[in-house]
DNA sequence: GGGTTAAATTGACACTGTCAAGATTCATTT
DNA sequence: AAATGAATCTTGACAGTGTCAATTTAACCC
């Protein structure tokens, strides 16, 4: 049933979903076209529309893929209980940038003002992306009990500074504003550092 | 000559940001369309190509426009030395985040992907912008000489991570993703404090 | 096989940015 | 004041885009 049918696609969700992630990632959001996606498959230009509502649909679960790939990465690094809470902080900031800077095109997605602009997302991207927010609450939360950060804050405002600090980062390398790619790692270290201020133990680095 | 002329429109090319400005904040970028611009304003389709290049051209005006206005509320700010430092840090940081959330789709141009995305930005652009962020990274080096900041770290990294921290709380509110416009003035002096953590003065707020 | 349903197709519409060629007015020079 | 040249604005046209409606094709179940 996987094979080269020609009229019945098959499978043309995930094909359409790996393509469009492909385009996507060359040619930017801006430049991902329904049509010539559809081309690329091997199909007609209303061929996507009974697997996908709409473009935003489309867009809405490719970023859908990309939350639940950052939130592995991120509950990963979380959970390896063999390193040190400061060590993984700092992991956890630098694979964010990291995550972000890879894959920019994603991450504009994810984040980007074309979801989430004007309530556009579907809904359920909104039941990936939620989980994944409460989740840096915890985090934070936890990283405070440890002494990491300062506990004179209310989680949740820390979790949104903290986590804003990384967005804006991130967004600053990828649009090429004001920073460039070769200074990720001397800023997730001054991130690191400037959160870690009260948190005395280790000055060197 | 500002008359009501009807072949030659006179000044078209103010007019044209205006409305362009005023249809942005309704609609957003990708709702502002050339060819209703121009019927918004009187004239045909192509009339505004004899005065900006581009669609581009038009936004990254617009956009330039919106950094003169920020570096001189910056400016001033910054300047006003009967206030101390502290407080016009803290000023700052709310001036900032006040700027972008009142008028988030020219925040959304000045610093988003689809003028700086692949060098579409005109050159007119870059240098109003480019002074900008060098007006932050000056402010930061004065900023870590009064002992607000730590100063063992670059000025230029400081710089980085301290914008882009503002920058990614204001598109988190903007975006209205993890965080609503009802925690702006906690969250900025949340971000006060963390910055300001071996600033020891005060800590009552 | 017949009928229901899902999947893919062509045709069409409204909309977009932008170029080319022509019309109109302004400014300046003679 | 007339003419020339440049600036400005116009209509016409083209290639794209997302998306809807009506239609054909294939699969699936009884």
């Amino acid at each position: 049933m996987a094979g080269a049918s020609q009229y019945h696609h098959g499978d043309l969700y995930s094909t359409l979903i790996d393509a469009a992630s492909a385009r996507l990632e060359k040619f930017g959001i801006e430049g991902l076209s329904l049509r010539k996606l559809a081309e690329d498959v091997g199909v007609s230009r209303t061929a996507p529309y009974h697997h996908f509502k709409d473009k935003n649909a489309l867009l809405s679960a490719i970023a859908a893929k990309g939350f639940e790939q950052w939130h592995q990465i991120a509950e990963e690094i979380f959970a390896n209980e063999s390193l040190p809470v400061e060590q993984r902080f700092k992991d956890f900031i630098h694979a964010y940038i990291g995550f972000a800077t890879t894959h920019p095109q994603i991450y504009e997605l994810m984040f980007g003002q074309t979801l989430w602009g004007e309530g556009k997302a579907t809904d359920s991207l909104r039941e990936v992306a939620y989980p994944c927010f409460q989740y840096q609450v915890t985090m934070t939360r936890l990283w405070q009990e440890k002494g990491l950060l300062p506990s004179d804050q209310h989680a949740l405002r820390m979790a949104q500074v903290t986590w804003g600090t990384l967005h804006g980062i991130a967004r600053l390398i990828i649009d090429g504003i004001y920073a460039d790619a070769s200074h990720i790692e001397e800023m997730c270290d001054c991130a690191a550092a400037l959160f870690m201020q009260h948190h005395a133990t280790s000055a060197t680095g």
